[in-house]
DNA sequence: TTAAAAATCGCACGGTCGTGCTAATATGTC
DNA sequence: GACATATTAGCACGACCGTGCGATTTTTAA
């Protein structure tokens, strides 16, 4: 479970206590340089130097620039499973998970877990192009989280809790863009309240797609 | 109203035919490049492999890198301004303007104008860090925009043709929001279709924000 | 304690970047 | 047609990139 940087490399190496810490050590860097600039000007130069240590004593744990790059991506999706995925989990299942969802990613940025805003959201702009094996890598992730925002208002809707006449790929995409849009702007204008916008669309949304006959008053607690 | 490359160059220098027309095919070039891959991966000696100049040659119209960005977003602006504002602002006032505003927008986008969906998602993403002054210019497009929906918003609220006790900046995000992640997903999986997603999700937010006694029937013409 | 192997460094390579400088060439004006 | 000058090419520079290789240092297991 914790063992997240393990993409095939397994066998004949016993890794060395030190090296294991200097290893995680760039990812930890590596993922905040990414979220505010971008995979793109992930570099290793200048993860060395902001590290202290040499090119080369950096290149040596990943082999190329590209595994640094997945490696990278592996750990931002570790901390994010982490952050926002296991807490919603927590809450009770049906219409109060997709709610604690919702809340979860907001407070996610909010608390800036990256220093650059969502991770994930700063990829799905850079390799909207098809860049190579990372594009892949990218639209991976981004199905695993559309379908699991999917798959949590399916529940809500199963249980009576959401209009069951709305598709949940719709209600999905509607969710999901109030989240997106209130990360880009509260870190363009570096300003978290922007992510009330967020907190209130997401309400209003769901609101909207309450079961018939449980409307007319429109918040069940304000 | 059509002089848009012209940022304060002006005085003595009367361009030549030639040159004028070489330095807007550098801005096309530069444009659809930006739009793919990003501002960041401009380069100046890629922009003249690719027009089969030399980069002095490109060099030359722009005497530095940054001129050259902030020449091709402003080109770029002025495409948008054409593609998107312009043909909503040829419909009547009010609601229906709202209307035209986000149907021209996700049009621009599957027309594909700029090859990698729409320029401004790019630069929203790529710029929130503080990267200099393209940050700033990325910023004022970005409250243009902002307020242009807002102020149409506010408008057919006053008409009566949307709930006024709605604020107009959370109705603008909404809508925003949904344009914006529309633009990404079709772009991410190369499927114009997604933007069906964004139409039905601006449809229902205006729905849900329809003045009180004019609901119940969900959709004026269906 | 010693030996094997992992971790790190220093150095070098070819490539591309942005940017200057100078020289050749094309255009538009008188 | 000639002259001024806008345009473009050619070349060089220093900086940084990713990547390889050998030498050195440090850990760990026998």
């Amino acid at each position: 479970m914790s063992r997240v940087s393990e993409l095939p490399s397994a066998a004949g190496s016993p890794r060395r206590s030190d090296g294991e810490a200097t290893h995680a050590a760039i990812l930890k860097a590596a993922m905040q340089l990414a979220s505010v600039e971008g995979l793109g000007s992930l570099t290793i130069g200048r993860l060395a130097r902001e590290l202290g240590i040499s090119k080369s004593g950096v290149f040596a744990h990943f082999r190329s620039k590209q595994r640094l790059q997945q490696e990278t991506i592996a750990a931002a999706e570790a901390i994010f499973t982490h952050e926002v995925v296991e807490p919603a989990l927590a809450a009770p299942e049906g219409r109060a998970r997709v709610e604690a969802l919702c809340a979860s990613y907001l407070s996610y940025v909010e608390r800036g877990v990256f220093p650059g805003g969502c991770f994930f959201a700063q990829l799905l702009a850079e390799f909207d192009g098809p860049s190579g094996g990372i594009h892949d890598q990218v639209v991976i992730g981004q199905r695993g989280w559309m379908g699991l925002v999917k798959e949590l208002i399916a529940t809500a809707q199963h249980r009576g809790e959401l209009d069951a006449d709305i598709e949940a790929d719709q209600l999905a995409f509607e969710l999901y863009a109030h989240l997106e849009l209130a990360n880009y702007l509260s870190t363009l204008y570096r300003d978290t309240s922007l992510l009330d916008r967020g907190r209130r669309a997401v309400a209003s949304t769901l609101t909207a797609a309450s079961p018939r006959g449980m409307r007319a008053s429109e918040e069940p607690s304000a």
